[in-house]
DNA sequence: CGCGACCTTGAAGAACGTCAATGGTCGTGG
DNA sequence: CCACGACCATTGACGTTCTTCAAGGTCGCG
C-alpha cells in the first residue's frame, strides 16, 4: 500500500492491451490476466532483467523502457536478437522451457510486471482466449524475428538501419509511443554501439551510416531521438513493408487482404534457381 | 483408395513422434491428430509448398524431403529464413494468422501431410496436450530463429556454413533421419546457390569455405551428402552450443541442469559496455 | 550433340571491420 | 570551482572479408 506511487503504471495495461489487438479478450480475461501480476520491478540501465539459461518461473512484462533480447558470443561479441518495447511480454517462451537461451537487458531504467508461470498457466487452461493471445504474440514475436534473419542476411548496412528503424517506429506507434501527428518521433536510448549489436555491424560503420541517412534529411540529428522526416524515404532506403507486423488477423484472415504495400512478386508460385539473377547484398 | 500406394506414409508419423518428444501425448490424442490429415501430396523440387501471403486453411507437415522457408527481396535476391526436416510442420503459425508471411519451397521431392486448421483448432481446444505440443514446436522455431540472426549476424562466413550444418545435423539425428553410429552422415539436397541464401552469403564465397571445411577433414567430399569428419571439430569451427535445440523441457525444468555444454559466461548478471571489447566478426 | 544446372577458379573491386586518435558530455569527487 | 574518468560520437587511415564479374569444367538429360 506504501508503494503504490513508486512506479507509474502497477498493472500491466499495456500487455492487455497489446494482446486485446492481437485476440479478443473478455472483460473477464483482462481482469483475470491483471491479477496474475504479483509485482513490478524497477531495473537500472545496463542491467539484465532475465539471465541467460538460469531457471525462470515467471513471465516478465515489460511496462515502460526500452529491453533487447540478445546473445553472447566468445571473445565479448554480442548479437541482440530483438527489441522489447512497452506492452511486450519478455520470455513468453519461458513459460514453456523454464528457462532462456538468451538473456534479456534493460537498455534504460525498465518498469517490469513479473507474473509467475503457475497463474498463467491456470488461466491459459481456464480461458481459451488467453491461451489465443499467447499464442499470437508467439507467432508475432516469431515474424519479427524472421524479419531480422532477413535484414542481417540480405540487407546492406544503410537498409539495415533504415529498416530496423521503420520497424521499432511502427511497434511503437501500435501502442501509441510514438508521436504520429506532424512530426514522427519516438525516443531512442541505443548507442551505436547497441544498434550495431542489433545489425551485425561495427560502431563505426553504424556511425557513417546514420551519418548518411541524416545526410539524405530521412531522420533527425539527436542521437537520443528518432526524427523521422521524410518517413516513405526512410520506407524505401529500408525496403521496409510492414506485411509482417500487421496483427490484424481476424479481419485479415476473412477479406481478400488489401493490407500489404508492395506484395507483388512472382505470382506463379514458383522459385526455380535459373530465375533469379544472383544473391548478395545491394548497397 | 487406389492411392494408397503412391506414397510411403499416408499418416503424419514423424510429426507424432516429434511432438511427443516436446510435450506427453496420450494415445488417444496421438490418434486424433493422425486423423486430423485429410491427404497427401507430393511436391516436386523446386515448387513452393506454401506460397506468400496467399490465405492458408491448413497445416503442412513435411513427412520426407526437405523444405526451406524464405522470403524475396527486391532485384530477385532471397533469404532463407528456416530448414524443414522431416516431422516439422511448416507453417504451423498460419493456423493464427491465415496467412504466411514468408514462403513455403521443397528443396527436394516433398511428401507432404496436409490438416485442415478447423480440425486442428476443435483438437486444441478439446485436448489440453496438443495445444501444448502445438505451442512447444512454436517455441522451438523460435530458438532456432533466433540462432539464425546470431549466425548471419555475429558470425564469419566460415563459421555460419559449420554452425548450420552441425545444427542440421543435430536436427536431424533428433529424429532419426541421421546416421550416427561411426559416420555421421546426412543427405544434402541444397546448392551451393541456396545454402548461400540460408546463410546470407554468395555462391561463389560458399564454394570456397566449404572447400576450407574438407581441406580441413571437417567434412567429406561429397556435395550431395554430408558427412562429419571430425563432430567436435566442426562444432569448434562453427561455435556450436546445441543448448538452444534441447528439447527435454520437462526434464530440463525440475533439474538444475546440465544439458548445455559452454554456459560460462559472465555469471554476474549484467552486461555493461565498458566490459566487452568491440563488436563485429572473427574470421 | 546441345543445353541447362551446378561446381570451380581467378582477378578486381566494393563493403565493411579494425586501429587509433580526437573531442564532447556528464557525473563524481576534490 | 575545477579535475578527472567513463561513455559516447566522430573521423581518418588501412586492411580484410566478401561480392561481383567472367570464364571454364562436369554431369545429366532431351
Amino acid at each position: 500500500m506504501e508503494a503504490a506511487l513508486c512506479v507509474p503504471r502497477c498493472m500491466p495495461d499495456p500487455w492487455l492491451n497489446k494482446l486485446s489487438a492481437l485476440a479478443p479478450l473478455t472483460a473477464e480475461e483482462r481482469h483475470a490476466l491483471a491479477g496474475a501480476a504479483t509485482r513490478t520491478v524497477v531495473v537500472r540501465a545496463g542491467q539484465d532483467i532475465v539471465a541467460e539459461g538460469r531457471p525462470v518461473d515467471a513471465c516478465h512484462v515489460l511496462l515502460d523502457g526500452f529491453a533487447v533480447r540478445y546473445k553472447l558470443l566468445p571473445q565479448g561479441r554480442r548479437q541482440i536478437v530483438h527489441f522489447g518495447l512497452p506492452g511486450d511480454a519478455l520470455d513468453l517462451d519461458a513459460m514453456i522451457t523454464g528457462r532462456l537461451d538468451h538473456a534479456v537487458g534493460a537498455v534504460r531504467r525498465c518498469h517490469v510486471a513479473v507474473l509467475p508461470h503457475g497463474a498463467l498457466h491456470d488461466l491459459s487452461g481456464r480461458h481459451p482466449g488467453i491461451a489465443r493471445a499467447f499464442r499470437c504474440e508467439s507467432v508475432l514475436d516469431s515474424a519479427i524475428s524472421r524479419e531480422w534473419v532477413v535484414n542481417v542476411g540480405r540487407r546492406s548496412s544503410y537498409q539495415r538501419i533504415a529498416h530496423l528503424l521503420c520497424e521499432t517506429f511502427t511497434r511503437l506507434r501500435a501502442t501509441g509511443h510514438a508521436s504520429d501527428e506532424g512530426e514522427r518521433a519516438f525516443d531512442w536510448p541505443l548507442s551505436q554501439s547497441e544498434l550495431g549489436d542489433a545489425t551485425g555491424l561495427s560502431t563505426v560503420h553504424v556511425n557513417r551510416m546514420l551519418q548518411q541517412l541524416r545526410a539524405e534529411r530521412l531522420i533527425g540529428p539527436r542521437s537520443d531521438l528518432i526524427t523521422i522526416l521524410d518517413w516513405p524515404g526512410l520506407q524505401r532506403a529500408g525496403t521496409f513493408d510492414p506485411g509482417y507486423l500487421i496483427q490484424d488477423w481476424r479481419q485479415a484472415r476473412g477479406s481478400g487482404a488489401a493490407e500489404s504495400i508492395v506484395r507483388a512478386e512472382a505470382p506463379d508460385g514458383s522459385h526455380t534457381r535459373r530465375e533469379r539473377p544472383c544473391p548478395g547484398r545491394v548497397g
